[in-house]
DNA sequence: ATCAAAAAATAAATCCTATTTATATTGACA
DNA sequence: TGTCAATATAAATAGGATTTATTTTTTGAT
């Protein structure tokens, strides 16, 4: 089993101060309740125990316990009301865009359609918005687009942190030079689907030299301001990510069998 | 200035028990500070006052207002650190796809980009969703679909919040045939954008014949199983949209200057 | 026996006080 | 001037007491 978080170099939650290696008594309550109810431990549906069994059981205060219900509630997982206590919410209402939701699940239930459902969003997306940067990109937002490009050359096959720290900021820049909030909301997602694909795939060197073309053609594309140009050039871009974490998923399921 | 909750009929906030008219002195706090928050009065980058004055300015506990700061910071709005105190984050980590945010962009600060922002992101999707829910809706997903058009044409002109209902629905249920749980997560801001379309448009009583039978495109395709005629049903379906929503708001704006 | 109104019980919601912990700031010292 | 330790501050955590909203049960009338 992959656990997923504490002392990574790269993590899905988006803060930008450096992580502590310590983690709160809040923060590991969060992360063991969505991992509960993601699981399925505390199924859909269900009525969670009472305040007092659930600080005996997790062994926190009161205080950390409704303060953790509070967080999971603005997640769309839980919902309490008095006397009726407090129930687990049906898939439908998670907010899977939250970095907490999205770890736990690519952690503990993602399976193909998954994947198959976050790069059907991105072949959809992505490509919209590299059309709408290219279209309305302020000089500052293709700096940051040209910036994250230059690092992914820099890094190579050298520096594999780096490039996929690059790689991640590229595709960042590009939904955020769009314009579009809607578009932004999925920066998550999106940076999660990165990272997964980092996981499971073990770029073979070779590859960089490829995936750095096709990004230069998305890049170039957009500071020539030709909207159907970057479209197609970033649909190619995800279409090379979409055959690499199917290849990787199928390697895995052959490996597992 | 237009109120937005208590006692509508149709509310953002998805949950699908009735509306008590009364508010917990949560629900309360939660909505004073997100529109504080949103509407600038709480700027991006600011501290906000430490919690005693917090609950003096607010009338509540410490309690309360602790749990309120759960919530908030859930939607990636507030981060708490100790002895730096409570900030309110930028705009780009903040959940516009969450009913109580999107709520407060809409009556605060809706401009017409906002709208524009909205009106793309269906454009995009929810053709995308029609095709894949063409291809792979089950038996209950197209009765859903199929249930909300009758809904709509038994509604007609006569009563138009069960109209507006319907109509919902029918984009609802479709987005949820689409089986893609990415796609699932613009739930919401469709939503939003349709009411808000409703807040914006008098729909004249002719336009509803037309309506009718744009939706009859997209839901036929759907039980026919042509994706690609779907996709261009829910394009056509969309477009319409989108001039009644620009036409809308030229004439707000006329009627303002 | 049936139904409705009143009472009890339960679990969250709210309020409060005390203590601990993390860290920004300050000041002493090299 | 820069480093390190002391200090102060604000959040984090703990837990007791009370209030409120509901469900369930009981009671009472028909």
């Amino acid at each position: 089993m992959t656990k997923a978080r504490a002392g990574r170099v790269l993590t899905l939650d988006g803060d930008p101060i450096a992580e502590h290696g310590k983690r709160s008594v809040r923060e590991g309550l969060l992360q063991r309740f969505i991992h509960r109810i993601v699981s399925g431990e505390l199924a859909e549906g269900s009525t969670l125990p009472n305040e007092a069994e659930l600080t005996a059981q997790f062994d926190v205060s009161r205080t950390s316990l409704r303060e953790a219900m509070q967080y999971i509630s603005a997640l769309g997982m839980v919902r309490s009301r008095t006397r009726a206590g407090t129930t687990v919410l049906p898939r439908e209402n998670w907010n899977y865009l939250d970095p907490l939701v999205l770890d736990a699940m690519l952690t503990l239930c993602a399976d193909e359609d998954f994947y198959a459902s976050l790069i059907d969003a991105r072949q959809l997306l992505e490509p919209a918005a590299a059309a709408q940067a290219a279209a309305k990109a302020t000089a500052r937002q293709l700096y940051q687009i040209s910036k994250a490009f230059e690092d992914m050359v820099e890094a190579n096959s050298r520096d594999n942190e780096a490039w996929s720290r690059a790689d991640l900021e590229f595709h960042t820049a590009i939904i955020d030079a769009s314009g579009n909030w809607v578009y932004r909301q999925f920066a998550t997602a999106i940076r999660a689907a990165l990272l997964a694909s980092f996981r499971l795939t073990n770029r073979a060197s070779q590859s960089h030299e490829q995936a750095i073309m096709k990004h230069q053609d998305v890049l170039d594309a957009i500071r020539m301001r030709r909207p159907e140009a970057a479209k197609h050039a970033m649909e190619q871009l995800i279409g090379v990510a979409r055959s690499e974490i199917n290849e990787a998923l199928r390697k895995s399921r052959t490996a597992a069998s």
